[in-house]
DNA sequence: GTCTATACCACGATAGAC
DNA sequence: GTCTATCGTGGTATAGAC
């Protein structure tokens, strides 16, 4: 049901998703609904929440077999920030175009997670940039633009063309390197 | 009156702006904004038609003074896309999340547009590629990756900031032809 | 936990006077 | 080109039976 939701407000926006579509993709009435999820609101505050976990996982994963070399580092986060958005296109959809529309107090513990993922990346980058390993021309920049190359894949990428997942990962770490001047 | 639905569909989205609202800001009643407009749905494929325009003319123009040198190419094309971007994030921001909430026919001669813009960035890679100036791991990938970097401006950038508009769009050159290997 | 039924409201859009 | 008034629809959510 959430998958459903998920699909819903991936194509058509969470306000462009009404809670009788959601309910006809189930085949229920939408007063079923409400018996799992207090509100409309409430079903993309989950979503939201689980992607942003999720995400935040992953980064924390790798990064503890990463070693401490601040280019692998950069790598295994890199890796880990494309496959992730490259196999949940849709989650990356709702998480990045969608938590505006909920209240601040619905949206904050996401938006904690977000932060402490973004810092994650930013460390890495500021530990190589004072061991003299990375000349990024602006670490805050070059960190934004580095997230960018995966948050936007969803509206380009095909996992079924000719480039796999894997493939691509690598090159957005050679990508991202090669923005910091690393190597 | 334009401006003002382009400041509410940025801050609400789309479906998530009513025609009173729109009304209401411009101190308007509902029925009047229809003798300007056929639908709501006009009033956003005017924006990103405009939109797009703006974006293809910057484009357009400032590769015609770029020389023939792929690497001042990419210069110039970057610069006028980031400039684009940090400038008018409120369009970008409608342009790249609202445009899909238009019927194909309405949104055609946009996406039409987008396509003529990044045909002129991925030509000028190739072409790079091609002259053994560039060595990009993924000429697709890498232009995507470019491409990002502006598009992704009005989620973290603020213009009243540390940080100018001139110097940034230099950073985005500068990590664009990093990317690609130029230089 | 799902149903039928419905309350209540906001939606986009139109009619017709001025 | 803006107003008042309103039409018809679809929105979120609830009540209460099973």
């Amino acid at each position: 049901m959430l998958e459903t939701a998920l699909r819903l407000f991936a194509s058509q926006g969470f306000h462009g998703t009404s809670i009788r579509d959601v309910a006809k993709a189930l085949e229920l009435q939408p007063s079923a609904l409400y018996a799992h999820f207090a509100s409309k609101e409430h079903i993309l505050a989950e979503l939201v929440q689980l992607g942003h976990e999720a995400h935040h996982e992953a980064l924390r994963k790798v990064l503890l077999s990463a070693g401490t070399e601040p280019e692998a580092q950069v790598r295994a986060l890199i890796r880990a920030h494309t496959v992730m958005h490259a196999t949940h296109p849709q989650l990356s959809v709702v998480v990045n175009e969608e938590s505006h529309a909920l209240p601040p107090e619905l949206a904050a513990p996401a938006m904690a997670l977000r932060n402490q993922s973004t810092a994650l990346l930013l460390e890495v980058i500021e530990r190589g940039v004072a061991m003299g390993r990375f000349t990024p021309p602006h670490a805050v920049a070059t960190a934004a633009a580095i997230s960018a190359m995966g948050v936007r894949l969803p509206y380009w990428y095909e996992p079924a063309g000719t480039l796999d997942v894997d493939t691509l990962a690598d090159i957005h770490a050679e990508l991202a390197l090669r923005m910091l001047g690393g190597r």
